[in-house]
DNA sequence: TCGCTTCCGTGCGTTAGCGTACATGGCATG
DNA sequence: CATGCCATGTACGCTAACGCACGGAAGCGA
């Protein structure tokens, strides 16, 4: 079982076998994330790579003009830096915390070394990688054909997903920017969803009341990113 | 010098050491693809991964009501089947003909057992995997945040780097489909860019008249999706 | 040559989301 | 308790894109 704080609280360490873990276990690092502390900024070479226990961690496109979308959403399924394996180093877009909690890092060139053995955790992280391109582009399409109120649910349920309560701390401000819509927006439609008991918010604090009334409201898209990952990620080897 | 018919038209394939080209060279397979046909249907197992060779490819992302929306594009800098190396086998997208012309297709098996030898192949569809995530940020940001003209402009110049002419084949409706927006929004479009004398269309084919003038009207984007495939795909080995 | 289909242009009214401005009420800080 | 900032609510005009409907023209096949 777990410790309290246990790397493998994270998904991906989990699934390796001993020997894998134990080659990693000494270099994992536990850090504490903060709030919308950056972890990967556009084109700096990174130097970790970062596996969420209990923190949630947003990769967001930057624009020129400083408007942002979030293109997908890490929890502790996951893994932050793929860059690094991916053999680029380096990404035009940025990785910024979108809620509070643990990590463990991993120094770039131990996490290449053992992802150039054709390891389990190459495996792994590969199978990782493409439930990661399903999210992005079901965030694409969400994007272009759904409507605020839909895309709010879905950000709202992928969250709930990668958090233990039922609370999240959250500016609509800081919403919006993920969403890549105005703050104002984002009020009216988290107000409709409070006017129907589905949610409360009160300060940066929103409670989810009642989450199969999200899921009622939601679009496709949620559903079909949360198929790809359940069916990706289930980590029965072929071998 | 490439003969008229040869697989290292494609640049992946081109980049690959003799050895590793010749194992897999007896058993890539030169196909014809028509406009319009599907590579890849929706959740669907490959028998065969593509390399692209005067073709271009679509990525699609299609939602249960048909609306859809163009994802990546694939020309003969890459491959169409990424989910077969990537451990997934299948994606919840589909990979659709946009451009008429050839390609090499290679049974998933090999790619599989090519790329698993921890082989020069692996470390350039890693590479080319990085660049491709790229685009589909950079597409979901464009699509929140850019003009249907700018992203026009954008669609014609990706399209325009991966063909060998000024000329493209595709109607207005299948713009539409690739940007997912409605046919008569890229009618209105087209006709601003036409009327500054940047195009030229009549029925079903695009002539690029003036380059300079599309660069000049596309957003960010553009610039941001083709610098990093030219980081990420110049293909200097580092040992 | 006729007829049909495909492709493109255009003109509505409608709407979701934008930009802006401003009001209110918590909460912290002094 | 006073001050001030921050998070949220609200209002209003504006615009890009939507859905729908129609018209015309180019090409193709009989």
């Amino acid at each position: 079982m777990a410790s309290q704080h246990d790397p493998r609280q994270n998904h991906l360490l989990a699934a390796l076998p001993r020997d894998e873990y134990q080659r990693l276990a000494p270099h994992l690092e536990r850090v504490e994330l903060t709030l919308g502390e950056s972890l990967v900024e556009s084109g700096k070479v990174m130097r970790h790579v970062y596996f969420p226990t209990d923190s949630i961690v947003s990769l967001l496109c930057v624009m020129e003009d400083g408007d942002s979308t979030e293109i997908a959403v890490v929890g502790a399924e996951g893994i932050v830096g793929i860059s690094l394996f991916m053999g680029g180093e380096t990404t035009p877009g940025r990785a910024v915390v979108q809620s509070a909690g643990g990590a463990y890092r991993l120094k770039g060139q131990l996490l290449k070394d053992e992802f150039d053995r054709a390891s389990t955790l190459q495996y792994l992280l590969l199978r990782y990688t493409q439930a990661l391109i399903t999210q992005m582009a079901q965030t694409a399409v969400c994007n272009r054909h759904h409507s605020l109120d839909q895309q709010l649910c879905r950000w709202l349920l992928l969250s709930l997903d990668r958090l233990p309560s039922h609370e999240l701390v959250m500016t609509q401000e800081l919403i919006a920017n993920m969403l890549g819509v105005r703050r104002e927006g984002v009020t009216e439609s988290a107000g409709k969803l409070q006017k129907a008991g589905l949610i409360a918010y009160h300060r940066g604090r929103i409670s989810i009341l009642d989450r199969p009334g999200l899921e009622a409201r939601v679009c496709e898209c949620y559903a079909v990113v949360k198929k790809e990952y359940d069916r990706l990620l289930s980590y029965q080897r072929p071998g």
